[in-house]
DNA sequence: GTATAATCAGGAATATTTCCTATCTGCTAA
DNA sequence: TTAGCAGATAGGAAATATTCCTGATTATAC
């Protein structure tokens, strides 16, 4: 299914309207296929809507994640940053630097959901999140504080 | 091992220093048992060191995750949260209300990581993120946006 | 004990995120 | 196809969380 039509359908069985806004901001975030925060997605949005206003922006993406198409990441600290739900894929989180790094496993995929959990709601996926040092932290002998804001 | 000599150990094997604020701002995370974000952390060791400020506070929340006692969660836009990470346990996200429920499951624990994810670095520990719409919220009917911010 | 590098308190500064509201628009039903 | 309306948007203002800066203090190794 097109990743349109995914969004189509989930905005529609939530009553929502498929606005050019809405649609532009989670093209934006595949496109960009890392794990932008809401400042890059604005700028990369204006590009085609050139007078979005950073607060759609802003209310988009809550709404695509309560939609289940996009998931806040673990925080850095510095802002928010979000995640395309496409295929399962999981993350790294560096502890040292913030850095989440995705990664796929067929293993974890398809991990069979607790009693535990399921009885707390209705799930709707589930993902691994794996925390360690990354290699770069790992090479560079010091890592300061600060750098906990980059990410790719 | 005792909570502190675990965060002793840490702090020595880091080359830092076993202050007061930093033991106390532990203390608080183990006690609270929930997600507290930085400003109820300063709340509660105000009570016992009345003059910390804030910032030693972020600084000394930011320091444990480094150190791997602590793990941010994701985010619901509001304010960072932090979860003392001690037996291990796993969290169930509601992507309406935001809010992160804990839940233990001995076959999770145990989860072995993949090659793909330990090629990214050295591995700490991994948990597994639930996501779906909590029973609270699937009973009431409608959920404000405003409401991500509570949490238990 | 003492030297010394690290940490602290407090307030100021920054930046991100959200709120407000008049205006506009996608959607549905006729 | 079009009218009507609930819902969405823009733009700037406001709130709030988080970090930075500095002189003073403190924990640890020796």
């Amino acid at each position: 299914m097109g990743e349109l039509e995914k969004l189509r359908r989930e905005l529609r069985s939530a009553g929502l309207r498929m606005t050019p806004q809405r649609v532009e901001v989670y093209r934006e975030m595949i496109r960009s296929g890392g794990h932008p925060g809401a400042a890059e997605v604005h700028e990369g949005v204006r590009r085609r809507l050139p007078s979005i206003s950073l607060d759609t922006v802003y209310r988009t993406l809550w709404k695509l994640v309560e939609l289940g198409l996009l998931r806040p990441l673990v925080t850095t600290g510095d802002r928010i940053r979000f995640d395309a739900v496409l295929e399962t894929h999981h993350h790294f989180v560096c502890t040292r630097c913030g850095r989440t790094i995705d990664f796929t496993s067929s293993e974890l995929d398809g991990l069979d959901i607790p009693e535990a959990a399921r009885r707390l709601g209705s799930v709707r996926d589930a993902h691994v999140e794996v925390r360690g040092i990354c290699n770069g932290c790992a090479g560079e002998r010091k890592t300061e504080k600060g750098e906990r804001d980059e990410e790719g």
